[in-house]
DNA sequence: CCCTCGCTAGACAAATTTGACTACCTGGAG
DNA sequence: CTCCAGGTAGTCAAATTTGTCTAGCGAGGG
């Protein structure tokens, strides 16, 4: 699966009640945009398919307080926060190669109590690690290794890619143990969404290098 | 771009003309269905396109010789074969995040010249270095570091993925720059594919460990 | 001889994703 | 006052991807 049921369902749960656009407000802000597929199309889509699933509650409203067609309200039910938190765990712990299922679970994981966040992420480990050594163990011939050609430079990718995301998350494990951030039931959370009518101070002017055309 | 343009042209570039129940086998003898999205659907779906597009040429061939529906032959065309060479260059320098891409460049990156190859990989190290600084820049707020609570630790994320997937690209262009493996124009190439009628020894038996359930 | 199993080769509907486009309103320039 | 740029809130067709289904044929058991 992609991220993006993970992140729009995070984005209408810090709301409360959001219309598609300020979620994909948010999801510009923390520039979703670049690292995900979370383009207008995909967000309005997911919306429409959580409300169908009974994952969001639509809220037919008026016209906008601001210009544009009349908006949809969504609102998160008790299957959706169900729903999140079953993703939020799954994309923590799973070494999924695409980057953006773990990036998105970051940006949640304080919704999760600390203790919860810090076992998933040691199951994180033990997963990769299984993942590693049985790649290892099947990809390497009887016939000694070097029979593989250049295809071996393949497995050798795949091994340093798992190796360099073990090591991270031991990292952010040992950071978390000492009690950095502020975790579910800490106190005042972090919050990371635009409030009605604040501006976006990444709006434009994005952080990737295909920025030559612009500006 | 996924990478699955690249790896049908690049199985059917290998056999001169093949059938797709013939690329979806070698795509599956390389384990592609594991590391992307190699679905019999999209394996058909790209011939049949490419096709339309003048990449490939498709032959309407009698029933098959072996069972079931009649069975399409294709083979690569002059534009095919360009636009094959265009996404393996691009494919080896992106720094595309999805692994998959990068992965299925390595497969075929010996029917480059080995100079060719070395540059790619320079090109492809400087391009994650240059990314590298643009996310940290960026990314630094003025008011000091911490200020992004949690959130720091997506950049931290991806600035050590970046830092990996460089240092491992180093030590690739040193074992090509050291002679290893066989490029194109040095004689025998390593081939990948399966002959007719050749089993395949990874048919079933996955390597990964989504294996808990059948056998 | 008959029947089932498994392999071959692909078709297909449904879901998702992409990329471009629309229509409405507001504020300010002229 | 009028016009137009720009923001708001989406829609839509086309392309792609997923997952499942079909139909033909040969081998082998009973």
């Amino acid at each position: 699966m992609s991220a993006i049921r993970l992140l729009v369902l995070g984005a209408v749960r810090q709301h409360g009640r959001a219309h598609g656009y300020q979620v994909r407000n948010d999801l510009e802000y923390w520039g979703a945009h670049e690292w995900s597929n979370a383009k207008p199309g995909s967000i309005y889509h997911a919306l429409k398919q959580m409300a169908k699933q009974g994952l969001l509650l639509a809220h037919e409203i008026a016209p906008s307080t601001a210009g544009g067609p009349p908006r949809v309200e969504y609102e998160i039910t008790a299957r959706g926060t169900e729903e999140y938190l079953t993703l939020l765990r799954a994309y923590l712990t799973a070494y999924d190669q695409r980057p953006d299922v773990l990036t998105a679970a970051l940006g949640f994981m304080v919704d999760l109590p600390r203790e919860e966040a810090l076992a998933l992420l040691e199951e994180r480990v033990r997963r990769i690690e299984e993942w590693r050594s049985s790649v290892t163990e099947y990809y390497t011939p009887e016939d000694g290794p070097g029979q593989l050609g250049h295809i071996g430079e393949i497995m050798n990718f795949w091994v340093h890619s798992a190796d360099s995301g073990a090591e991270w998350t031991r990292g952010l494990i040992e950071r978390v143990r000492g009690g950095a951030y502020t975790f579910a039931g800490e106190g005042d959370p972090f919050v990371g969404v635009l409030a009605e009518g604040q501006e976006n101070p990444f709006g434009s002017g994005r952080p990737h290098a295909d920025d030559q055309d612009a500006r």
